[in-house]
DNA sequence: AATGGGACCTGCGCGC
DNA sequence: TGCGCGCAGGTCCCAT
């Protein structure tokens, strides 16, 4: 669930709380998460380390800390952190020098939390394809020329470009009125042009409301992101498109649900 | 290169 | 009411 809009609103709702307090200690509840280093190096590691600067890279979060290491977090789907916390399903809880507890939860257990030297050279990290705010036009056409796949899927594709998700990929695509299932270097020069602006403005009105909280995602304090009320096509399958009012269609699509209305995307 | 699976997990909503 | 099932989606990994 969390996209680059969500993971940037836990990024500057962080900033705000956390930045300059201590991790006094932290309490693993379920080792699962900690992908690595060992258990008890991670837990050495990262006592008495200050929170420095909070960076957020496609849709992981990484906390700079004093002692030169970096925690490194991805929520995968149901990921949540959460301040104050000291919640019953707090996976991990890191207490802090002000006496309260940064809750780490995770209904599913798929997310992943590192302590290390260089977040940097992490291989997915290294695989990464461009931020969407990094790209200008030119290139992302050079990048669609390429590509004979589907759009959606290659929206997705975090190699491709980073930190879009289903619901994303599908109000994009919804926004630019191009079908889910055309290919990639098919598509016209307007409609890469469509695209390239949808993207941005997608992404961008999504964090302006902090994100969409479809199942679990939530702010660091716990409310909900207002953009889901915005959503014109992610989990409308059956209800009448807000545009033509033709019933918005869901599909599969690399094993993957794909929302979209059928007679404004072509 | 692209595509389609399954795996990892848990809770929810559905049909019976 | 209760049970079993499919589904949800981020990423990795394997097979074709």
């Amino acid at each position: 669930m969390p996209e680059l809009p969500e993971v940037e609103t836990i990024k500057r709702d962080l900033e705000k709380v956390i930045v300059g307090k201590k991790i006094t200690g932290v309490c693993v509840y379920n080792p699962k998460i900690i992908r690595e280093p060992g258990l008890a190096a991670f837990k050495k590691g990262l006592a008495g380390a200050v929170i420095k600067k909070i960076l957020r890279r496609a849709k992981v979060l990484i906390l700079e800390l004093s002692s030169g290491e970096s925690l490194v977090a991805h929520l995968k789907m149901t990921g949540q952190l959460v301040y104050p916390g000291g919640g019953k399903n707090s996976r991990v809880a890191f207490h802090l020098s002000d006496g309260k507890i940064l809750d780490f939860n995770d209904q599913r257990l798929f997310a992943e939390l590192r302590l290390l030297k260089d977040w940097r050279s992490l291989k997915f990290i290294q695989g990464l394809g461009p931020e969407p705010a990094d790209l200008n036009l030119r290139q992302f056409k050079e990048m669609l020329d390429s590509r004979k796949t589907a759009i959606k899927p290659l929206l997705m594709d975090q190699e491709f470009i980073s930190g879009i998700g289903n619901i994303y990929a599908a109000e994009i695509l919804f926004r630019a009125k191009i079908h889910p299932e055309r290919r990639a270097s098919k598509l016209r020069d307007k409609e890469k042009e469509l695209l390239f602006k949808a993207i941005n403005d997608i992404l961008n009105a999504a964090i302006l409301h902090a994100g969409s909280s479809v199942d679990d995602y939530v702010r660091v304090s716990g409310e909900k992101g207002g953009y889901v009320k915005y959503h014109k096509v992610y989990g409308r399958q059956g209800k009448s498109c807000l545009v033509c009012k033709t019933t918005i269609k869901k599909i599969s699509q690399g094993g993957r649900g794909t929302h979209f209305c059928p007679r404004c995307q072509r």
